[in-house]
DNA sequence: CGTCCAGGTCTAC
DNA sequence: GGTAGACCTGGACGC
């Protein structure tokens, strides 16, 4: 296993889920680089310590290897602060829900992602991310009236029916299973809802980074960086060629540069 | 009040 | 393979 390369103490992280079918209240902290997780109730039980430890693995990408990429970026005039240990996006403890949060990116403002990802997690999943069966037994009219997730709806509940019965396995496509990345994305511009950008996304959620992210926030945000005046996607490809495997993610993280303090 | 569009996608040419 | 129009929702904006 490669080194969890954590970049400060007192690194803070909360979030409810449901371990053994009983909703839990985790906290993530670093603690001399390393990781201290604890949960609030009676101590779990094997079943919900063992999802628990898998969920906080991939949540923080622990079983990555970055060290290809931060020997990349090692020398990079523009990406050299990320090779400290930058770059783990935090991903959902299962692929389903990335990829229902991500649909419910698409075409709206960010509240409406609000919005709709609260209601699956307050009004259909009791406090935690709903399973793939609660949301596929979950009545159109939770979709359109709770969660108002317009045509998003029938997508949703398509997806959640479809893993919920085993026809569709989402984990699968998880890189620790060897498919390649093409077929991967085949798979994922096929569910309903994803286009070229939810696929992205998701590819980079899976880590897969070789495909850039494209939407009405990172265009903008790219030609901000780089003082263009317009730049098509093919040419912003084009200009992260050179990072391979890792371009998607160092695109993002030019994006994201001014986010970290400092 | 109508139009536009936000972390797009689908269908029909 | 590339492009127009429709699509739920709800804020922002112009009139």
């Amino acid at each position: 296993m490669p080194p969890a390369i954590i970049p400060e103490d007192n690194s803070y992280y909360g979030v409810a889920l449901r371990l053994d079918g009983r909703v839990r209240h985790v906290t993530i902290t670093v603690e001399s680089s390393e990781l201290r997780v604890r949960v609030t109730g009676p101590r779990p039980a094997a079943r919900a310590r063992t999802q628990l430890a898998a969920a906080v693995r991939r949540m923080f990408r622990l079983d990555e290897d970055f060290a290809p990429f931060y020997a990349m970026i090692e020398n990079d005039a523009v990406l050299s602060w990320a090779a400290s240990g930058a770059g783990r996006m935090l991903a959902a403890p299962a692929v389903f829900e990335d990829v229902v949060k991500t649909i419910c990116t698409t075409n709206c403002a960010w509240s409406g992602t609000v919005r709709m990802v609260s209601a699956l997690v307050n009004d259909l999943g009791g406090g935690a991310f709903p399973e793939p069966q609660t949301m596929a037994k979950a009545p159109e009219k939770f979709y359109r009236d709770t969660a108002r997730a317009g045509y998003r709806g029938a997508y949703l509940k398509a997806l959640a029916k479809d893993v919920a019965s085993g026809k569709l396995d989402l984990e699968a496509l998880r890189p620790e299973h060897g498919l390649p990345d093409a077929d991967v994305e085949e798979r994922l511009l096929a569910l309903p809802g994803v286009g070229p950008y939810a696929c992205a996304h998701a590819m980079m959620l899976l880590g897969r980074y070789h495909r850039l992210v494209f939407d009405s926030w990172t265009r903008p945000a790219y030609l901000r960086i780089t003082g263009r005046r317009r730049a098509s996607d093919r040419t912003i490809e084009r200009a992260f060629r050179p990072y391979g495997a890792f371009a998607g993610l160092a695109f993002w993280l030019t994006l994201t540069r001014g986010w970290l303090p400092g």
